[in-house]
DNA sequence: TTATATGTTCTTGT
DNA sequence: TACAAGAACATATA
């Protein structure tokens, strides 16, 4: 589930507890957390987070004592805010009552505490965020690019924030085969507006598949459904041993 | 019971 | 060597 617009939710989704002191730090110690759980404990204790940031998957909480919380949600992560600490949880912070808490259920996610943004994205070796990422920029990457369509968008090096089922679903409102080679697509413009446009109508919608357009490929992914835009019927291949979905009939 | 799943990262192969 | 593809990772669910 998080790709860009998940994670760009749960940033919106922090915010609540901005300038919100940190009165009790709940850890359950997993591999999730990459740090000791006393410095965890240290960095949030007493502190209070003053804005929340995203870079691809990544989000990025500033907290007062100058270092940056980093949470990463891997394939099944998420954030909750209420009065109960939620199973699974991996921490939970409580500020006035209300708890923060980081809920990772198949452990696939990272959380840590950073001082330095720019050198962490960089040694995590992704590319520009894909959502600010300039046309020109996009296009100089692509180019370059061997292999499918579908592996340079899942390449976070090439940009972050791009995942299987979006990708998917740029290339079929473009219609675009997503084992189309990359170097021999013609019009990597188009690709990138629909993709701009996709990540927009997605964060819009709260990345809610109840709330996504109807006719998007996100609310119809399984072999045989009926392809919301000609008719066709959807089929699943596997690319780079991730299942796709895509319709035959009009992804060229 | 086995296969599959949105994620990254390490390993393998070209 | 560089880069693309595959496997591994943890756990829930069909």
């Amino acid at each position: 589930m998080p790709e860009l617009p998940d994670v760009e939710c749960f940033r919106r989704y922090a915010k609540v507890s901005l300038g919100r002191r940190i009165g009790e730090v709940s850890i359950n110690k997993n591999r999730v957390l990459r740090i000791s759980e006393s410095t965890l404990r240290s960095h949030l204790l007493g502190n209070k987070f003053t804005s929340a940031g995203r870079h691809g998957k990544y989000m990025f909480m500033r907290i007062s004592d100058g270092y940056e919380l980093v949470l990463h949600f891997g394939m099944t992560g998420y954030l909750s805010y209420g009065e109960e600490i939620p199973e699974h949880s991996v921490f939970s912070l409580e500020m006035a009552g209300k708890r923060l808490s980081f809920v990772c259920v198949r452990k696939l996610g990272k959380a840590e505490v950073i001082k330095d943004r720019d050198g962490y994205i960089k040694k995590k070796g992704l590319g520009p965020d894909a959502l600010s990422v300039n046309r020109g920029e996009f296009v100089r990457r692509m180019r370059d690019k061997r292999g499918s369509i579908k592996g340079a968008f899942m390449d976070q090096g090439v940009m972050a924030g791009v995942g299987n089922i979006y990708s998917d679903e740029v290339f079929y409102q473009a219609g675009v085969h997503p084992k189309r080679e990359t170097g021999k697509i013609e019009d990597l413009d188009g690709l990138y507006r629909m993709m701009i446009k996709v990540i927009k109508t997605a964060i819009k919608a709260g990345a809610d598949p109840a709330k996504i357009p109807e006719n998007y490929l996100l609310r119809r992914r399984e072999e045989g459904a009926g392809c919301g835009i000609c008719g066709g019927k959807i089929r699943k291949t596997r690319i780079n041993g991730r299942g796709v979905y895509y319709c035959p009939k009009h992804q060229k």
